[in-house]
Formats: structure tokens, sequence, C-alpha cells
RNA sequence: GGGGAGAUACCAAAGCGGCCAACUGGGGCGGACUGUAACUCCGCUGUCUUUCGACUUCGUAGGUUCGAAUCCUGCUCUCCCCA
């Protein structure tokens, strides 16, 4: 192999555990190893960037990587991590949020590829699906003692201590037929290594077990890599803006709002999210780091990481118009910028802004402040709201300072129907005059 | 089953007959500073009203009083101690 991968991810801070052997192994020849996706929605957000990544650095590196949406394993619900019991997922859902999944996914690796180690998609349902009760139990459910696996982390903060509110026998069962995957991709591509977050250990430890349990009279090899889970320095929990999850779909999370999460990355955070989220190379990375140092302010870490991660899930032209966005939103823009936009920009910039519509009349006289952000609109949850915001002197119109006593009137108007409101720097309105 | 303590705004927590729309801290929002940051400083944080002021709020339903978050009674809920 020209690329050893266990050294490469080990100086981006990727790997958390490793079984004995792995690195040899990937050094000796092209390995395929696999990744499950847990199908609990139809859109994968930020959390699933890391093991997509660990994917493509695996085909990177010459081996062959597979992903797996699971199908037959979200019917029953991963433990791991989860205090209570979960709730089921129907299969009309299911099979929704699979098609989903599989649609994000080869937005990053090319299944249809006809090299030696193309990437290969898989569900798990469909080796599962025709698998009786029965022949299960028979096959796989000899092959593990139950000692084993109640000695998992998931399992025993289940079943014991304040935390634990018990646990179904449907969840007990999830990591033998998560350790099933394991041994049929080993099986039928020749899968040796399961990759994943560092929760799925005991998951996966459990596959490797049967691999070599299930293959009686052969030395079966089976390894392990888990990747550490990704925290914030402030420890609060990665991956969520106030609006919720960061998805990697644009209709979800815009690429503006994209590319916003990235930018705002705390110093301490970018330098350790660079090496994960980025594919730079290492001297690229320390040069950055070294140049941060000395001028922190440029914050050229954040802007480098918010970058490629956007090109990298999204695309070039939409980074473009991501940061055309941030500059009107946060650079020194004014009423003519605004007005300059053409509407179909004008509209992008202001992607998931509130928006609220008034008749064409109602400023024809022009429009006081106060109807304008609470009686007429509620962007302010009341008048009171308004008043003490225009005190603050904290409301904009198109981007200039207004005060109580402002009118708002058709000169105002942006593309001939639109009004940028805004309090404080970062809240922004967008009023829509109807017809 | 017995005994005790409590329920106040987003959260925590004062107030214990009029000076209470309710001390204070946190959070949130805004302003100055700044790197679209951190830190720091300042302001705001029930509704309506330009101000004055009016109105609705202190678990819930009643009562006492000129006047109640504050006193009394019923109810609901929470916590603690003993069985």
């Amino acid at each position: 192999m020209s690329k050893n991968l266990v050294e490469e991810l080990r100086w981006r801070g990727m790997v958390h555990d490793i079984m004995p052997g792995t690195e040899e192994q990937l050094l000796k020849e092209s390995t395929t190893g696999y990744i499950g996706f847990d199908p609990t929605s139809d859109s994968l957000h930020i959390g699933s960037l890391v093991p997509i990544i660990l994917l493509v650095h695996m085909e990177r590196a010459g081996h062959r990587p597979i992903a797996l949406v699971g199908g037959a394993t979200g019917m029953i619900g991963d433990p791991s991590g989860k205090s209570d019991e979960r709730n089921l997922l129907n299969e009309e859902q299911l099979a929704h949020n699979v098609a989903g999944i599989r649609n994000t996914m080869t937005r990053f690796l090319n299944f249809d590829a006809s090299a030696e180690n193309a990437p290969i998609l898989v569900n798990n349902y469909d080796w599962m699906k025709n698998f009786s009760f029965i022949d299960f139990a028979r096959e796989v459910g000899k092959r593990i003692s139950v000692n084993y696996m109640m000695a998992k982390d998931s399992v025993k903060k289940r079943l014991t201590g304040e935390a634990g509110s018990g646990m179904s026998f449907t969840e007990f069962t999830y990591q033998l037929i998560q350790g099933y995957d394991f041994y049929h991709l080993y099986k039928t591509h020749n899968c040796m290594l399961q990759m994943g977050g560092s929760d799925q250990w005991g998951n996966i430890t459990t596959g490797t077990e049967l691999v070599r349990r299930m293959n009686e009279g052969v030395e079966a090899k089976a390894y392990a890599m888990t990747c550490p889970l990704i925290t914030k320095a402030d420890g609060s929990k990665f991956g969520k803006s106030e609006g919720g999850n960061v998805w990697l779909d644009a209709d979800k999370t815009s690429v503006y709002k994209f590319y916003q999460f990235w930018l705002n990355t705390t110093d301490e955070d970018a330098e350790k999210y660079i090496k994960i989220f980025t594919f730079l190379d290492k001297e690229t990375i320390d040069a950055l780091i070294v140049a941060h140092a000395e001028a922190p302010h440029m914050r050229l870490l954040q802007k480098k990481l918010a970058e490629e991660v956007t090109i990298f899930v999204h695309s070039k032209e939409s980074l473009d118009k991501a940061t055309v966005a941030s500059n009107i939103l946060f650079g020194k823009s004014t009423a003519a910028d605004l007005k300059g936009l053409d509407e179909q920009t004008f509209l992008d910039v202001f992607d998931g802004v509130p928006q609220a519509e008034i008749a064409k009349d109602s400023i024809a006289n022009g429009l006081d402040m106060i109807g304008a952000l609470a009686a007429k609109t509620n962007f302010l949850n009341s008048n009171g709201d308004a008043r003490r915001a225009l005190k603050e002197n904290a409301v904009s119109v198109n981007k200039e300072k207004v005060k109580d006593d402002y009118l708002i009137t058709e000169k105002d108007l942006i593309a001939d129907k639109y009004i940028v409101l805004q309090r404080g720097k970062k809240n922004y309105f967008l009023l829509k005059v109807q017809e």
C-alpha cells in the first residue's frame, strides 16, 4: 500500500481505539472496510460527516469502503448512548429515510465507479428481511453468550444504576444483528474492518467476535477501529446551531448557514476540526495553524475550514454564494449594495430569514416602525419590545439605523417588494410587500 | 399511615399587609469594544400606552381588609423526616 491509512488518521486525531493487527492488515493489502449509518432521519447531519470522511480516506488510501445503511438495524434501534428505550420507526418511514440517506451518500462516494476499490453501498435489510427468527437463533445466537452481550457498556448502563430504565429484548438483540452484518459483509465482500464512532466499539467488537466464531476451523480475521466523538471546547453539543441540527442537505440547512456554522468555530476547536473535516495535508494545516497563531483576528483557520467543508459537502458555486451573502450580512454593506442585487441573489442571501407580508396600501402613506416590527408582523413579541428596540438604537431598515419616527415608504423597497429589517446585528427580518 | 417544609416572572431566589410589576443572580436581547470571537463595561427583559398612567400577574378557588405575593379556609402538586 502506498499510503498508511492509520498513520494518516492518527495525526488527524481520528483514531480513538484500534484493534491490534489492524494497521498491519491495512499495510499488507487493499482491504475492505465498512461503516454503518442509522436511518433515523431522511437526511444526514454533520454528525455523520466524520464516518463519511473516514470512508473517503479509505478509498483514497487504496482500500475499498462500504457504506451500510441500516434498514434492518434501524427497525430495532441501537441502545448505545441512549438511556431510554426508543420508539420504533414504521417501515414506510424507514424506507423513506433509507432512500434519503442513500441519496446524500452518493454525493461523497461514487458507487458506480469501476475501479478495483470502488465504494459499495449496501442495506442490511436486504439480507436480514428473509432471515427467520429460528434460523437466526440457531446460526448466530448460538455463537455468542448472553454473558458476553451483557458485559457491553450499552447494555450494562441500562440494567444497573439510576440512569438505567431497563431494556427490551428487542434492543438487547441489536448488537447481534449489527454483528451479523459484519459477518455477512465478511463472507460476501471479504470485508475485514468495521469503523465507527467510539460509542460503537461494543457493537463492533461483537461483530469481530462473531466473524471469528462463525468461521469454525478457519482462521478468520476481522478488525475494528473507532474515531473519537466530536466535542466542543466549551462542552456544548457539537453539530447544533440555534436552529437545531446542521444538515448536509441544502434544503434543510441553507449553504449560507452551513458555511456560517463552520466560520463561527472557536479558535481551539478550529485547530482540531480542520484536521478532521478537511483533506488538507499535514504541511498545509501546520502552516495554517502557525499563521493563525500569529494573526488570530484574521481567522485563517475558520475561513479555510468553512471553505473546504462547504465545497466538500456542497460545491464551489454554493460556497461563492454563501460568501457573498456573508459579506452582505456581516460586511459593511449599505442600502445601495442591497438594492444592487437581483431578486434571485437577494432571496438566496435572505434564505431562511423570517418573513412577513404586508399590503402595499400600508406603506403608501408611510409605515411606522412599531407597525413594521410588531403590530403588523410579529417579528418582535410586542409593541413594547419594538419600542424598546428602537430606544436602544438597535433597529435598521435596509442596513441603516433608524429612529422611532422613521416611516417606511416606497423608496425603501428593494426589487420593488422587499424591505430588510434588523434588530441588532444578527436578527434579520424580511418584509414582503403584497400588491 | 404520622409529622414537617414549600409552590413567586425563562431558571434560581428574595419579599411575609400599603413605599411591589415585585431585591438579587443566571439566562436572553440590545449597545460600546472586538476577529461575525472571548473578555469587560452599559442598558433592557409582564401587556397596552410617546410620557403620565392603566391593566393583568406571585400554584388554584374562595374569604378577611379601605388595601394582599404577603393574613384565613378548601383544593392540587412538590420536597423532607419517621413508619
